[in-house]
DNA sequence: ATTGGTGCAAATGCTTTGCATAAAG
DNA sequence: CTTTATGCAAAGCATTTGCACCAAT
């Protein structure tokens, strides 16, 4: 992956806001200081990049992805109306509880755990290519 | 919400599988008992029915959305590699480290935790519109 | 020099919508 | 009867891709 200036600076403006901004919204803040940077640059870099764990795509209800330039260990609250999101504090042992205490002013309906992994057909995919 | 054939066997269709099936896949399903149903009614009654809070909206990795007749609460495990979703047992006062022991076969990379709500400004939009 | 990245425009693909017709209450 | 739902086809819209050109290593 070769450092460029585009690629540079998409990461720069996502990693200063906290306001986990779609592609589009990420397009308009980077034209400002690259007139000439297509969408399409936009995109194929933000994928890349949460490819290779330097950046967070999240992925909640509304129609646009969203994108988070923290990838420390933490969650979120998302407003079913607006789509805005804001970050919570979490770890593998802290209380689902106390987190919901603690929610930025959001009025919370429900919470959902996500685990990200493979099914066991596809670990066995993987082996079978490995063992090719 | 009126009770037609189509929104009966779509919401039949969907309880029957515990797969979260995508609209197209549940589409397939039901143009088994209904052959002239088009894809626009399945999405039509999907989103009313998820509105309504009688089936569950999953969005994930994927482009597509999956569905779930299930409204327990209880929480998933999704596949990066082929987007399969299973389910896990879960509620407010568990212990994410136990749950993490317990995913079906899966291999976890990490775990995010989703709260839905309704964030300051929305709540305040809301409290206008039944003021006025 | 070679390989990967960019910009542009066109294509994709899931989802939504407009509209005339049909069915539910 | 009135209103809501359906089927079909067309439109929408976020995202992806093909391709010629450009820049990084």
């Amino acid at each position: 992956m070769r450092i460029t200036n585009q690629r540079e600076i998409i990461l720069e403006e996502l990693r200063k806001t906290k306001s986990h901004p779609t592609a589009d919204e990420l397009f308009e803040a980077v034209r400002q200081r690259l007139p000439r940077i297509s969408l399409a640059t936009v995109y194929r870099n933000l994928e890349q990049m949460s490819d290779a764990g330097i950046i967070n795509k999240i992925e909640y209800g509304g129609r646009q992805k969203r994108f988070d330039g923290d990838v420390s260990p933490h969650s979120h609250v998302y407003c079913v109306k607006c789509g805005k999101i804001a970050d919570i504090e979490t770890s593998h042992d802290c209380d689902l509880k106390k987190i919901i205490l603690d929610t930025k002013g959001y009025k919370i309906f429900g919470e959902r755990l996500q685990f990200m992994g493979l099914c066991p057909d596809c670990q066995m995919e993987k082996r079978k290519i490995i063992e090719k």
